[in-house]
DNA sequence: CTGAAAGCGCTAACAC
DNA sequence: GTGTTAGCGCTTTCAG
């Protein structure tokens, strides 16, 4: 292993000791800036070693401390496929997790760690040099969550917050967003919303449940021919669509688990000559970025990643050092564009 | 630190020796499965190790061994923001590159190094813990680079390959996909190509030069004025088919230098009541997955990050290893959909 | 204020 | 085949 930098610099603390005339512990003190070590002599060290251009081996200092100043993020990848990451939404959440644990000096570790795999009875993963773990989506390890957490605290998860769950969450309101996209979708007429995605997993699972909610509350009834499972693939959100369109149910509106959903369901529309939101509104979730410059600008579920990230963070660093941190559910709101509104 | 799954779990191998009445040394080659000992006692010590769910601390083997089986990627941040990884190309690659190394049994580690800060001159930047590097895209920083290839050399870069180079490139063949975007416009009978981008990147900038060939092969004037290079931010594409548009300058087409500003392009153009093929044609770059489902599906350079990602990897991983290792430029080939095509 | 010394948990000569 | 021993490079008591 060689440090970022170094070709075969082999400079260590005691080479510089001895070149300033001290010994290890003192220049070790100096280079933290130490109160214990006279001021003069501290900066002469420190002055000493910018000159030589030494490097403190990290990987020895974390040794000693015990500490790795990085944090693993675990995506729980789908079955078979490994970083299943086709979704932006955990990308742009990723990327707000990484810029909060850099504004707190610590590293990011995404790791092979296969969570379905990973016998996590008891123990835990292994093999990870971390300060601790977050967990992005809790997919359908829940329980494996949950086991793992009886014996390592030091975990947070994106995700939505279960009964019975010892594991500290951050995540939105996915029932309340279910709620919000259908709502909508009722007050602008429609009538016949199907939804498509994935409810096997919590969030999803929420979101669905506030679909069926506010159409029992409009009084609508909730066909079971309207909800869509997509698998995991690529394309899910493109099959499933052209599966509904070819079930000859009836609907005018789609109600997308996800954004990445709702594009693909918009381009299987379209290529069955339905326009949106002439002819089929659709509403997704997550509001991704690319959802404003979509044709046509799609209507979703704003869920707020900057804010999401630096929670996880926050909670996670709180938990390491010993505090207690509690689950937070995100405000959540609907952002209204063009795919749900008939001009 | 705590490593993954412990909770004050201290079980270290010279307990598990204790138990097992061996030495530690013992423990330690029977837990690489080394021939060396007995395959009894190796088998025994396996399933003592298993039973008591002893894990090996990683963190003092790496530091034993010199050897970190982390990779850092460094994605150099566009001057002030940090991680503006909102183009998914880069996403996509760090897919390809997550699963390549994870195959190779090493981790990713995404640092928050500022390429632009640190002080690359010498030696590098310091502080990670990494077997080594690779960094995504030159952006602004091939010289950089290159200084730093002096002193270090397990390092490997996707980007360009660009005169005087000292390290190890993969990438697409950037002049030859900027010729067939444009050669394909031309041919479609276009004739005003506007080109929006930033070509301050080697990689855009090669992009530009194919753009220029292919007018110049076919004895259409360069304009300047179609010409609109954009910034870093967020809505760049979006700003700059704006200012094209109200510019006056009068154009049929449009080569984006990446399918992340084709898309913010065709949306900008809509916004103005021009649809895309109908008025105005657009090619983009990189054929993110997107481009396929994207309404109407965007004609696009194709850039093989699978691949990439792969070759990245194994370069690196052979320069550690002490071998040699060329750069690579990849097959380029242009995916015909419709956003250039007139019915 | 500074130094000497112990030791983090593991691996790998080198002995036996 | 297995044990003994000596560190990896650093931090940090504990003594001066």
């Amino acid at each position: 292993m060689k440090e970022i930098g170094e070709k075969k610099a082999v400079l260590k603390m005691a080479d510089l000791a001895k070149m300033a005339g001290v010994s290890k512990s003192t220049v070790s003190r100096a280079l933290q800036n130490s109160e214990l070590i006279n001021i003069e002599t501290r900066e002469m060290i420190q002055r000493l070693a910018k000159l030589h251009n030494y490097r403190l081996n990290t990987q020895a200092r974390n040794f000693r401390l015990k500490e790795s100043l990085t944090i693993a993020v675990l995506i729980p990848s789908a079955e078979n496929a490994k970083w299943q990451i086709s979704d932006s939404f955990f990308i742009e959440l990723l990327g707000a997790i990484s810029v909060s644990l850099m504004e707190r000096g610590h590293d990011m570790l995404l790791s092979g760690l296969n969570l379905h795999q990973e016998d996590l009875s008891g123990m835990g993963p292994s093999k990870i040099n971390c300060d601790g773990i977050i967990v992005i989506g809790q997919a359908d390890i829940h329980e494996r969550l949950n086991l793992m957490a009886q014996t390592y605290d030091s975990m947070v998860v994106w995700g939505a917050q279960l009964d019975g769950q010892r594991y500290c969450t951050v995540g939105g309101d996915n029932l309340l967003g279910g709620r919000l996209a259908t709502q909508h979708l009722i007050e602008q007429g429609f009538k016949r919303i199907a939804i498509i995605g994935d409810h096997h997993t919590p969030e999803a699972l929420l979101r669905y449940q506030g679909y069926e909610q506010a159409l029992a509350e409009a009084g609508l009834e909730i066909d079971p021919a309207l909800l869509i499972v997509t698998d995991g693939q690529r394309d899910a959100g493109y099959q499933a669509t052209l599966r509904l369109l070819s079930s000859g149910v009836p609907f005018d509106a789609i109600f997308a688990l996800s954004d990445a959903i709702a594009m693909k369901a918009i381009n299987a529309l379209d290529a069955h000559g339905l326009s949106v939101p002439e002819n089929v509104a659709v509403v997704g979730y997550d509001d991704i970025s690319l959802t404003r410059y979509y044709t046509p600008s799609i209507t979703t579920v704003h869920q707020d990643r900057e804010l999401g990230g630096r929670l996880l963070v926050e909670k996670l660093l709180n938990i390491i050092d010993g505090q207690a941190a509690t689950s937070s559910v995100l405000p959540t709101n609907l952002v209204v564009r063009n795919s749900s509104i008939r001009h």
